[in-house]
DNA sequence: TGGGCAGTGATTGTATACGATCTTGTCGGT
DNA sequence: ACCGACAAGATCGTATACAATCACTGCCCA
């Protein structure tokens, strides 16, 4: 089967929660190229709507498009990791507070499902799913929070986490350890504000130690890069 | 002169910063439509590039594009309009606290003009300029503060402001009174960001304070939504 | 007289066609 | 043998063409 979606009707976003989902969960590395053709004939649609998923991609951080040469999965700089994990740390705190006062028992049981659903993730040795589950999970809590805006643009943040930890994860193996995930939903269920902005501080510090952000000894972009002078 | 780039290279990029500025300046008023072929002849492209420059803006929150209906200016609802400043209210102080740490000479020069700007366009009556340079003054700092993640989020915050001021501003008369951003220039100019960052945090809340955020009264947009029932 | 319904024009959605630009491979000159 | 110029192929950028959908008008009928 050539075209993931036979006999369907794909939309410019369908294409972009796909190539999406494919990023997050590591499936396509960070630099690759996405041919406008090749990802045109998987869908089995013109370039047209690809070219529109492309650009709404690169709005959203996740694709690099360069005049004439194409598009490419993202590789953030160490300046732009940074700032990314920056970012979330002026977001994610207050919007954990913000969910602790207004979560319902069915918010709660979401987040635990969601919670349960990364261990299986884990289990199966799905390392890709899990940390994409783990991204949702960040996502859901701003939604709980009711604050759409603040939402959008953690979803941008985790999408660029993704590509962040793709490129600068120290150990491949500890993923995070959801203890911090479980630790927040009872404080939000309890509707502790103040320990769930605590908490999401201390998990985002968390993840944020668990990056090589010191050196940049990963593989160079292009051979030009790599060995110029 | 029907278009307004005559025998020049017009990207969709260009579209997008004509149209936003106007916008900006409130002389597109929210709700409006935005026809593809009207703009394409305005400009002097085919829709193509049309579409391309309106999508974008959607992703910026400054359009919305119903299906098989257009795209038009945004109307922020009641509750994206108290989102806007929330988010700003997160991410501007930090920021603020960080440009005073890095701003340099010039830096501080660019802001005076900034400020020498924004009241010359005031003393001529052109309320739509002074505002949008008001704008600029916060993405500038965010700029200063090398923050290019936040600054991307301020520009469409700042963006987002622009219409709800346009739809919510109490007395128009009296527009941002810029004494704030002289304060906020000093407190850069000498390296102090705790001023820094309790001034913009100040100058959040004033600005919030003279919007109409508790009933919806105003006028709709199009005769339709204005008869319907 | 008022509501439903089909026809028509306008507008958007998608695909295709053509031109521009970059990359790559080859050939001739030095 | 090496370097530069040129040509062919591949890929992207923009315009155009056609299909789908929507809004509106005018008609018909209860």
């Amino acid at each position: 089967m050539s075209t993931v979606t036979d006999s369907r009707i794909v939309t410019a976003e369908e294409i972009v929660v796909q190539l999406t989902e494919a990023v997050h969960e590591h499936r396509i590395q960070p630099g690759a190229k996405l041919r406008e053709d090749e990802v045109g004939d998987i869908f089995g649609v013109s370039r047209t709507l690809v070219r529109q998923a492309l650009r709404a991609m690169e709005h959203s951080g996740l694709v690099r498009i360069e005049r004439n040469k194409g598009a490419f999965v993202a590789k953030p700089t160490l300046k732009e990791a940074r700032e990314v994990f920056e970012a979330r740390a002026l977001l994610e705190p207050s919007t954990a507070r913000a969910a602790a006062a207004r979560a319902t028992p069915q918010d709660i049981a979401l987040l635990e499902q969601h919670i349960i659903d990364e261990h299986a993730a884990l289990e199966r040795a799905e390392a890709g799913l899990a940390l994409k589950l783990s991204g949702d999970f960040h996502v859901a809590i701003a939604r709980i929070a009711d604050q759409e805006t603040i939402e959008q643009f953690l979803r941008q943040l985790v999408s660029r986490s993704s590509l962040v930890i793709a490129l600068y994860w120290r150990r491949r193996n500890a993923l995070c350890e959801s203890n911090a995930h479980h630790a927040l939903v009872d404080a939000l269920r309890n509707g502790d504000g103040d320990t769930a902005e605590d908490l999401m501080k201390g998990h985002l510090l968390d993840l944020l130690s668990q990056l090589d952000l010191r050196e940049q000894v990963r593989g160079p972009v292009s051979l030009k890069d790599a060995l110029k002078k």
